[in-house]
RNA sequence: GGCCUCGUGGCGGAGUGGUUACGCAGCGGAUUGCAAAUCCGUGUACUCCGGUUCAAAUCCGGACGAGGCCUCCA
């Protein structure tokens, strides 16, 4: 069966043809490291992940290739760095921001189920020329500027290289935009030493107490930094060359982040396509409504799975990628307790499914509905169809394998309690046994009853309850 | 103002011209010393109004409602 994805670029469904079937190219915008992920976030990673698993399956593990860029380098970090380590030097100061939270990053993300990408480049090695030749900023933009898609002007933060939009016969392509059609209104600051408004910056120069590097561009040095786009232009294209097939992010990247990168990129290496399919998944929302820091309804992925902020439990990484994979990614999504809880419910059937034994059913089904754009909540329905090791391979296939509880339960004296607990059964003590049964549960071990079928007698068998 | 999504049972959620997926919760029963778990059974739906059609939740038009983007937010 083809491999059939959503392209925003065509705003439909088309079966997708890899440029190297060798060689499978997918990037993804990573974070920008200067505060805990939330659960917003956690989407474009899980969703991907579940794309990245299964393009190994239909290419072979050594045939792709997932780019996810962590973007080190940003003024949101500079405020960061500046506020919780106001007495250090700047550079190490950003530097422990963007080490700790990337670090954070990676912990949540991998509670969550996700592979680690192939490669994962940070944005601050790739600003100026590299001894390896791969690709950089400074070179991208440098080429803008001989190209005349590109300008030097000096606004009020001193010197920027900006993006001439009127220079790119298609620019708005991917997000259906024209120029003309933006309303220099609400958003839109217009600037005097911009040629047009919606001209972005590529590179701006830097202020004492901000961090920079010195490139050179038309032979003036200007000690800067990066625009926000540049650093996915140039780490696309240092893996993934300049054309890739897929790209990926979420919904609100398409203008302006990842219509940028094409003007930037397509501009820069003069080819038509910066990649053959763009794919978008939904918002986020959290009981109804945008999440955000003034609402109160601001969630990180730390928080649900450690505190107990957000239905007054924690919440295992496997039932938070349940209760986003329960919903096709592009559907947008309004997570609540309610839907942690049913995945939750959901997820301990299945497992107790794998576990049983009893195999039936066939993977295919499974596969087949993520073959259709992706379609995770009928891949999750096909595994009602599935027992045993066929369930296990497709929970596999979608990050969902139980993994073993972080516990320091210690089986042997769980078993002494059970057998402690039949001795009272022998007495008719169930006073006793239920006091056993009850200690036992508010430690989160729950005790299961069953009738062994030849003989009649009990038979006891316990789980971790999570 | 421009552009883009989405309205399916109590909830989640596919489907997309004709057979009302699937799951969670609920309810009834079996089992149990009581529970838990399990098993069996079970109800309710396609926002509204037109149109096309033998047939529309599905296609077309309109209304209403919800949400998003429009320069650094995934």
């Amino acid at each position: 069966m083809d491999l059939r994805l959503h392209n925003t670029l065509t705003r439909s469904k088309e079966t997708f043809e890899p440029i190297d079937a060798k060689n499978v190219r997918m990037y993804v915008c990573g974070p920008t490291v200067y505060d805990y992920a939330h659960i917003g976030n956690a989407r474009p990673v899980i969703v991907f992940d579940v794309l990245y698993r299964l393009l190994r399956h239909k290419y072979g593990e050594k045939h792709v290739t997932y780019v996810r860029n962590i973007t080190d380098v940003d003024d949101k970090i500079n405020a960061r760095a500046l506020r919780d380590f106001p007495d250090l030097p700047l550079n190490e100061a950003i530097r422990n921001v963007t080490e700790k939270t990337a670090n954070q990053f990676h912990k949540d993300v991998e509670a969550l189920g996700c592979l680690p990408p192939t490669i994962e480049p940070r944005a601050t090695e790739f600003v100026l020329p590299r001894a390896d030749g791969k690709s950089d900023m400074a070179t991208l933009i440098q080429n803008l500027l001989d190209k005349n898609h590109a300008y030097i002007a000096t606004g009020g933060e001193g010197r920027e290289v900006l993006f001439d939009v009127t220079s790119m016969d298609n620019y708005g392509a991917l997000s259906n935009r024209k120029l003309e059609d933006q309303q220099a209104g609400a958003r839109i600051e217009a600037k005097d030493h911009k040629k047009n408004a919606g001209d972005f910056v590529l590179w701006k120069e830097s202020s004492a107490n901000e961090p920079g590097w010195d490139a050179t561009f038309n032979g003036e040095i200007i000690h800067g930094r990066p625009g926000w786009h540049i650093e996915c232009s140039a780490m696309s294209a240092a893996y993934l060359g300049e054309t890739f097939d897929i790209h990926g992010g979420g919904l609100d990247l398409i203008f302006p982040h990842h219509e940028n990168e094409i003007a930037q990129s397509c501009c820069a290496h003069g080819t038509q396509k910066m990649a053959n399919v763009w794919m978008h998944n939904g918002y986020l929302q959290v009981e109804g409504k945008k999440m955000s820091k003034s609402v109160g309804n601001f969630v990180t992925i730390y928080e649900l799975l450690h505190t107990e902020k957000f239905g007054g439990r924690k919440w295992p990484g496997e039932v938070l990628r349940l209760a986003m994979l329960m919903t096709h990614y592009r559907e947008p999504i309004d997570f609540s307790i309610k839907r942690l809880e049913e995945a939750d419910s959901v997820l301990a059937k299945l497992w107790r499914k794998v576990a049983e034994g009893d195999d039936s059913g066939d993977i295919k089904t499974v596969i087949n509905a993520l073959t259709d754009d992706l379609n995770s909540s009928e891949a999750i329905a096909k595994l009602n169809s599935l027992s045993g090791d066929a369930l296990g391979a497709a929970l596999e296939m979608l990050g969902l394998s139980r993994t073993a509880p972080a516990s320091d339960v210690d089986a042997s004296v769980v078993e002494a309690a059970i057998t402690e607990r039949l001795a009272f059964f022998a007495d008719k003590n169930f006073a006793e046994a239920d006091r056993i049964r009850d200690k036992l549960l508010s430690q989160g071990i729950q005790l299961k009853d069953s009738k062994d079928s030849e003989t009649g007698e009990r038979v006891t068998t316990w789980e971790i309850k999570r």
